[in-house]
DNA sequence: ACCTGAACACCGTTCAAGT
DNA sequence: ACCTGAACACCGTTCAAGT
């Protein structure tokens, strides 16, 4: 009913050859349109906010149009969140490459923080990309990638001031780990609703983000050989 | 029609002051019922198995009932989850019973490893308690102090350690957020299905746990006096 | 090859009617 | 006061039928 009408044509019946693809749905990139959608969805109203249903009414077509191309909801989720990965990953590639130049645990602190200050301005989008068994699709590919990436990033960094006796004695797997859990759990402490409980105002959170990363990184840190 | 049959009655017509409550339900401590039934649910099909009808199915009772006790489903997770946060704080009391003649840092460890072993072992109370905007809830009063209270555990704590000088500089509040983002986060990730992806091995979770929490505790220590 | 429309099973929620 | 049973709107998913 409230689903704007399709744009009405002009009046030649389908000149298959023209450029504009004005004409209703009834074909197209139907698989992109869903996934565009998904993510619109999750931006309002959360992951459960995802429905079949409702992604095929804002691509305008039937309820079950979209099995043609998702299995499932799950698969739908699985490509918004390929793309949200994806989106993510670009942001962290930025961030590194600006502080390329700096010692590996300035580095270090540029990817954190190009990590924190995703998941706090994309908190819907960071949210299905972390949650849930979407991870073990099968056509899940590029997630995995992306995400292997991201990993593979933050422990070379840390591998390398590591090497160049910056950090102190540890396992730089610990390391890593720690450094993972800090910064997913406190997006997650955002996402999942827990800064009032803890006096946490929004305006301060990117500051505070930055205070925990410096403190992960003294805390890690070899002690100055005064 | 798979429900177990109520347990017919030996033959007299409610003997209304008898000793057993045998007769089917029709009446009794529904509420109790229906929240035992949502945290079952959770612990087998996670949160969203959670569902007024199968509560009220496992309860022996009619979809509507639930709703003479519980305004919508929020307000039943909400109970479960206050149910599963008085067990936890129950947990760490233990915890910090147990440690209560050691240092401050001794005990943090100790409630750094009871929050982290209860959270590896009971993974879905443990969503059920963290997920959602279920504190919001007017009822919720319980779940709020008993949030409160384990919060006011870590700070206090910590709040001594940094009095007897065996912290390093910096703000208490920023090292209790610091605390709590890194065992949530961890325990997120193990929730979230993350730990395959770091190839961390579900016999070694909580020794990582312990590896993670002595980390901390070392990284916000003020450097010994050697 | 891709989409529609009707159908089925399941859910949350409401409400008149029963005890 | 508490519970039943039918009803409504919504969802995921399937499938025969259309183009």
């Amino acid at each position: 009913m409230p689903t704007s009408a399709p744009p009405s044509n002009t009046s030649s019946r389908r000149p298959r050859r023209a450029a504009e693809p004005v004409r209703p749905y009834h074909h197209g990139k139907l698989k992109e349109a869903l996934t565009e959608a998904a993510l619109d969805l999750a931006a309002e109203a959360g992951e459960e906010g995802v429905t079949m249903r409702e992604a095929a009414r804002r691509a305008g077509v039937s309820p079950g149009a979209p099995f043609r191309h998702f299995p499932d909801r799950k698969s739908l989720l699985a490509a918004a969140a390929e793309e949200a990965l994806r989106r993510f990953r670009g942001e962290l590639d930025i961030a590194l490459a600006a502080a390329r130049t700096g010692g590996p645990l300035e580095r270090l602190k540029a990817l954190g923080l190009g990590y924190l200050r995703w998941a706090l301005r994309n908190p819907a989008h960071f949210q299905i990309l972390s949650t849930r068994a979407i991870f073990d699709l099968d056509g899940a590919e590029t997630l995995r990638e992306d995400n292997a990436a991201i990993i593979a990033m933050m422990e070379a960094t840390i591998a390398e001031a590591a090497r160049s006796g910056q950090l102190r004695d540890g396992e730089v797997r610990l390391f890593v780990i720690a450094g993972r859990a800090l910064v997913y759990g406190f997006a997650r402490m955002f996402i999942d609703g827990h800064f009032p409980r803890w006096k946490i105002e929004s305006e301060e959170a990117e500051r505070l983000a930055e205070a925990l990363i410096d403190l992960f990184i003294t805390g890690i840190s070899a002690k100055p050989a005064a």
